[in-house]
DNA sequence: CCTATATGACAGTAGTACTGACTTAAAGGC
DNA sequence: GCCTTTAAGTCAGTACTACTGTCATATAGG
């Protein structure tokens, strides 16, 4: 990966005076490319969630309840087990949040036609009003972030975070993105 | 908007201008790119976050401490009201992370010599050691993933990350960034 | 001297997550 | 029809992170 560090410290300077080039220096500016991407991360999670929070605090809710809501949004007719696996939590955890959102109406649930042992998780109205909600509370931040860094670096924005991505999470990327796309309706459940 | 539809699809719109509101389907689309952001940035915070809490976990520690040693190894001499501004957490929370974090020798705390009611915030050898191996065990996944999408790509997730924070925190970025790249003030240990 | 600031500390509450054990219902193999 | 596995639900107990509100101490600055 030679080139690429090249790239790397041009990435980190838009107008370099001059890039470092040691060797020495080269291994500290990887290092330091790292400890920025992790700020950056930082920063930006920490104020893409405070608008949602408000909201779900006024419901008593979490942002465990967002992701819920988030993911059945994402893939109707989701399996309870899926759900489980996406979030990487325990059932029990699971359980918490879901519970209540079954039973104050927003998350329906249904007995899989082929496998009745399964609970198919599907938004009702009001579920999906509230996602909706949450969601028009997070885009225009989102948006801002896009205008301004243009269609070239969003593409490198999503592809670094798939890069971060194990093959499981990226199996769930991938099925959602081209099932939107290629057929836009319901992705293979 | 004319063909930007087609481009939106490729997810490679080099010009995302204003929302387009002419054609239903371009709305949509555009949706879809920030579901799909939500999504990409949920996964990699999970899997980004596997690793150091492992390490963590064996220490009775959590996340909230791996931030306290992030930012405190990102500006050392760090003051108490600094590090609550960034993490944007209340004193008390604070105090639950940070008491120990002192007790437990993995944080110094000196009085600030020009105004003695600040206590500046250092990292021990010992706090350094952990802040360390907490980066390392981040670190793999994260070069994996710039060795994956190349420099420009890394440049654009910046761009967009930096695009999504509010200004207190962009103010943050840029003194760190300029920091180390312009006059190597305190350069990480 | 007086007020504002920087920090620390106490009490109580809530959300998210964990482990471990147990139950029910249905699927699937034999 | 047994029997094992799988999908899901449930209970008890614990820990981490965060909140609100209140109070105390030391120091800075006018």
């Amino acid at each position: 990966m030679q080139d690429v560090s090249s790239q790397i410290i041009l990435a980190a300077k838009p107008e370099p005076g001059p890039p470092a080039q040691s060797h020495a220096g080269l291994l500290f500016l990887r290092e330091e490319e790292f400890r920025v991407a992790q700020d950056a991360l930082f920063f930006a999670l920490r104020d893409l969630t405070v608008a949602p929070d408000a909201i779900l605090a006024e419901l008593n809710m979490g942002r465990a309840h967002h992701r819920c809501l988030h993911w059945i949004s994402r893939k109707p007719e989701l399996k309870v087990g899926e759900l489980l696996e996406i979030l990487a939590i325990t059932k029990q955890s699971l359980a918490r949040v879901l519970g209540p959102l079954i039973d104050e109406g927003y998350v329906l649930q249904v007995k899989g036609q082929k496998d009745r042992r399964q609970r198919l998780l599907t938004l009702t109205e009001k579920g999906a009003a509230l996602e909706r909600k949450l969601f028009e509370a997070q885009r225009e931040r989102l948006a801002a972030a896009y205008r301004e860094a243009g269609g070239q670096a969003v593409d490198g924005f999503r592809r670094v975070l798939r890069g971060m991505t194990k093959d499981q999470g990226r199996r769930y990327l991938d099925e959602v993105e081209t099932g939107r796309t290629g057929k836009a309706g319901k992705p293979a459940q």
